[in-house]
DNA sequence: ATTTCAATGTCGCCT
DNA sequence: AGGCGACGTTGAAAT
């Protein structure tokens, strides 16, 4: 099994360094810079920076990125490039970043280098996981009623009552009233008490006490369970990720029927 | 004079690394923290990213940044943020990051630190030059209206319509009111829309039919140029590297000339 | 503080 | 590879 090596250079000489980067960056590794440089880019656009102490990082797919000691975005930057060069002027370091394209340079001068770090055998192969907001679920099980309940079918959204709002009211296969709630996190006690109330203000509405309440959520905790139980309300699990892709898929299908004008009308 | 230091840990204990980090953050060091962590963050979305190894940057300003071996974007970050907790488990080291405005929470858990990097005092004080940007075309045009078309004279410049505003408006060589669009790069079906409505604006507001449109852009989409061509549109193409040299020339030449007055007369 | 618009946007998906 | 739409867009300028 391979394992993370770092290896971390300080007060190096402006041929060490050059050496440094050039070998890390021959073999694929990532490298940290911590120095005084000042950079030029041409490309779509073309700008310059003066001397000034940054960090900069360059990744085993050739990303490049130059921070300045604040902000979030990198002041320049290479998504990623083919050909990474490392030379000296004698003076300098200098570290050539092309990208074809579009064609891109993006030239560094680092006039002194404080400290390098060469980063080998990261690695990363988590998935990385979006999930939908409760709206979005609501809506998706509003489209989609029979995901909660075969023959389920949806009355209305948002219902208004008395203590707040019925997420989705609906009615089963034999035509019983439903009221469902529904939570994008585990859904504790606090939840199944707002459903019982929304259930309870539904049945005083319907003067029926013939009225179910189903709560739908990734998850429930124990105790919310047990309450749920005793209360005669429902649990039915969804899955946020499942709908998540669903939604994906659905929005992406929906976007081939696009027409000129459909575009047109849009706004902006 | 304020020096740059640079300090790097090692194989640290889940609680000097606590300590050392909590440290570097509350005096406002800028930290570098390789190592095995997952990541949640809710706020305007919500995710999540199991175990993986990733730098992360901690900025003196609060922007925090964590970024996979690959890629130019951070795959979890926070622009900045007014609070940042580091505590421990017992197990793994925390880092809770927290933004107002909107409200947005960051997490990471490191289950491992193979390194901690705590740079001190960086300064960077240069100034960004940007060399060629849209307005810097605009005005060019503006200047050189013979540039788009033989007897093309400007009316206006940026001027505002219904839905935004019209980079150039102009007469062409016989009266007719033409809507210029600018755009430094290739233009795509959005540019078109944009202009099609500035045009319908000004057809609108004059009550005339005969406005022409011309989109300026140094390239554009062939789907773009079909739409453009449909809606009666118009297309020159520019070199926005032919018009930054003009400019610099431009500004070489008029530097002996320059007056206080045809200063203040400059727009901008 | 909010809204609007451009961006070296970047990214992912599709043609 | 190029077009197209979305983004936790970000960021700056104008309101």
């Amino acid at each position: 099994m391979i394992e993370v090596n770092i290896d971390v250079y300080t007060d190096t000489t402006i041929h060490d360094a050059e050496r440094i980067i050039s070998d890390a960056v021959a073999h694929k590794k990532m490298v940290l810079i911590l120095g005084k440089c000042r950079v030029e880019y041409e490309g779509r656009g073309a700008s310059r920076i003066g001397y000034g102490e940054r960090l900069v990082i360059i990744k085993p797919d050739g990303a490049v990125l130059v921070h300045r000691p604040t902000g979030y975005s990198p002041v320049n930057w290479q998504p990623d490039s083919k050909v990474i060069e490392v030379y000296t002027s004698g003076v300098e370091v200098i570290v050539k970043s092309v990208r074809e394209r579009p064609r891109e340079i993006l030239r560094l001068y680092f006039s002194s280098i404080k400290a390098i770090i060469v980063v080998s055998g990261m690695e990363d192969k988590a998935e990385f996981i979006e999930y939908v907001d409760e709206s979005e679920i609501r809506d998706y099980l509003v489209n989609h009623p029979e995901a909660i309940e075969k023959g389920m079918h949806v009355i209305s959204v948002e219902k208004p009552v008395e203590s707040g709002y019925v997420d989705i009211y609906a009615r089963d296969a034999n035509g019983t009233p439903v009221v469902i709630e529904v939570k994008r996190v585990t859904a504790d006690k606090n939840a199944v008490a707002q459903l019982y109330r929304y259930v309870e203000a539904i049945r005083r509405e319907n003067k029926d006490a013939r009225v179910r309440g189903i709560l739908v959520a990734p998850s429930i905790t124990k105790n919310a369970l047990h309450l749920l139980n005793s209360l005669g309300l429902e649990y039915r699990q969804i899955d946020p990720v499942k709908i998540y892709r669903e939604l994906r898929e659905e929005k992406r299908r929906g976007r081939g029927e696009k027409t000129l004008l459909s575009f047109l009308v849009k706004k902006q």
